[in-house]
DNA sequence: TTGAAAGCGCTAACAA
DNA sequence: TTGTTAGCGCTTTCAA
């Protein structure tokens, strides 16, 4: 502390070992600055020749890329974001990660993001509308690039705070004519209403539904409105009585089933809400001794891996989760890249037919 | 453009100016300064009302409030990240979200970040370790605050990075004496080991093991070692005939099974590396007419839902990760918040006995 | 193709 | 308690 220096460079050093102390007084991270001066070159060269190498010579390009190498230099994300105005990160919110169709479209976001050098930043509502909203406040805080939602679903605030933000963004899952955000998913309704006119077809007249919750789930509810239309459509009762929603889990499932069967005319086959609901209901039979598919068909909706393992198999409709995650991470990415506006997409369900259905006795 | 202004001014205007243009010509979004000058406060004083409140009077920090909400103002993450060098981000690397268990933890995980202010940075490394390299090398480029890294099996350049950048780190799942980083996880090793004593006191003699992939992997090679110490233990010899491995499905599980069988002498019990696999020796073993657990008996280790469903429910193991994700969420935030050291921790495995172990006949 | 230099929006040291 | 101001590390004009 006994060197001299003149009055202006002696605040900057005192402030400048002040930060040094705080992160650890240790290892000064190098910066572009260093690499520039080990290389002989300007600053500008460096960022060229790290971010657009076909604009350095390659002699230069070489000599940086040594001494990043050297020095084992790591450019900082915030500077690079607060300089470009781009931060090659890509935010989610959904509903949780713990239900193996979104860790299974999330996985596929991820994965294609990545391979464009974006990073997902994943963030989890559990189901809950304010923490929704602030959970978008934050993404948007954080400089996202992009946005994925999951269905259409969502409080007039985010939907407020995305325009505002100008930030793009896409609603996975769900479908609709005339959605705030592109939307890249399939007809739910349709694809129940599907399945619907293949139980009415053999021959089930008493159809019930234990479906998913609506609050706040487009897709539950879309489901449901599908089973509805169908019944409708073939004439058929919309039964109350034979109508429950049930969150998410084998037991829900169990007293959804019960709930069915203390009706005076319980039904012949139940279309369920999500597989997970009609395993919870193939379980219940099971354990009462009633026979599916011969005394009951059920239908499942998402076909996780199990449901095909199961005896009987479980009658189904597949979800593109897959396809789905990297269709939307595709789109934001080309938006990003080339400004191609996001389409809106809708993927076929297919039914998969297996062994829980069968004409009505 | 006919306006005059000074030399000086005018490169500046430009510069603005075309900046903007990028931005997409509307919305100047308002910084600090807006802020300050329209609640005629000083920047610093901004600031301060919005990170610490208590450090400005109750007048001015309404003001300031009053004016953010009015125009709308969004704090710009990456200019905080840049001056505070702190982002208030966590980055993790994770094999896939498509399974139950991480999605469960990461879930976890999120939760408690999401609690205290943090965003969670999720990368998948799909069990490739240069891929797993380079995501780590890009959470850190990304300027994360700290780092949670799924069991203790990585690349050297992984340690190395992350001991370069004195970024905290935490490994979760994992189990070790001298681990690179601290280890929040459990004994995957001992937990198999019980199981199989469990069996042996059935009077198992010829075990088997249907494991998950251990390369890369040291949750999968402790299990599996816990199963050759417990053999050992009791005097019984580690057939290879009767060990293998497989990835992670129903259908590798079945082809597990398949191949313990061709064996000579087949095993009377199976200790299965995880319930997935697990599932699939059930489902083969039914499909086969093999009877669970009078003609062999089954293990598994992970205690997803659908196991106590099945029939016979499946014994097997529990693992704790909504609490591993809890605990090693709070423990990167302690640490960040007030410099309390993370300590590595283990959490009890308990064993599950369920229907699918039985006296050997 | 290269360099100089002006910010990007914010925080924090220091002075008042 | 408040204001002034110097950066944080990078990108991107603009000029050469």
């Amino acid at each position: 502390m006994l060197m001299k220096m003149t009055g202006d460079n002696n605040i900057t050093e005192v402030a400048r070992r002040t930060r040094r102390r705080r992160t650890g007084a240790a290892a000064k991270k190098p910066t572009v600055a260093d690499i520039a001066r080990a290389a002989g070159v300007s600053t500008a060269t460096v960022s060229r020749a790290l971010n657009k190498p076909d604009a350095v010579s390659a002699k230069l390009r070489n000599k940086v890329a040594r001494k990043v190498r050297e020095l084992g230099y790591v450019p900082s994300g915030a500077a690079r974001a607060l300089a470009s105005n781009r931060s090659f990160t890509i935010g989610t919110v959904i509903p949780t990660l713990n239900n193996a169709i979104f860790a299974a479209s999330v996985d596929a976001f991820e994965e294609t993001l990545s391979r464009h050098g974006y990073t997902l930043l994943v963030t989890v509502s559990n189901y809950d509308r304010p923490h929704e909203i602030e959970q978008v406040r934050r993404l948007l805080e954080r400089g996202v690039d992009g946005l994925m939602l999951i269905g259409l679903d969502h409080p007039e605030e985010v939907w407020q705070m995305i325009e505002r933000s100008a930030c793009p963004a896409v609603a996975i899952w769900g479908h609709n004519d005339k959605p705030r955000v592109p939307c890249i998913g399939f007809d739910n309704a349709a694809a129940a209403e599907h399945a619907v006119d293949h139980l009415v077809e053999l021959g089930h007249r008493r159809i019930g539904m234990v479906a998913g919750l609506s609050f706040g789930n487009d897709r539950a509810r879309a489901r449901r409105a599908g089973v509805e239309r169908a019944l409708a459509k073939h004439g058929l009762p919309v039964v109350p009585a034979l109508f429950t929603e049930k969150a998410y889990s084998h037991d829900y499932g169990r007293d959804g089933l019960t709930e069915l069967l203390s009706h005076g005319a319980p039904p012949t086959a139940i279309m369920c809400g999500n597989d997970v609901l009609a395993m919870g209901v193939m379980f219940e039979a099971r354990d009462r001794g009633i026979a599916i598919p011969d005394d009951l068909s059920v239908v499942g909706f998402d076909n996780l891996p199990i449901t095909s393992q199961l005896r009987p198999a479980l009658t189904t409709i597949e979800v593109p989760s897959v396809p789905i995650g990297m269709a939307s991470a595709n789109a934001i990415v080309a938006y990003l890249t080339d400004g191609s506006p996001i389409q809106s997409k809708s993927f076929p369900a297919p039914f998969v037919m297996r062994a829980t259905t069968q004409s009505v006795r």
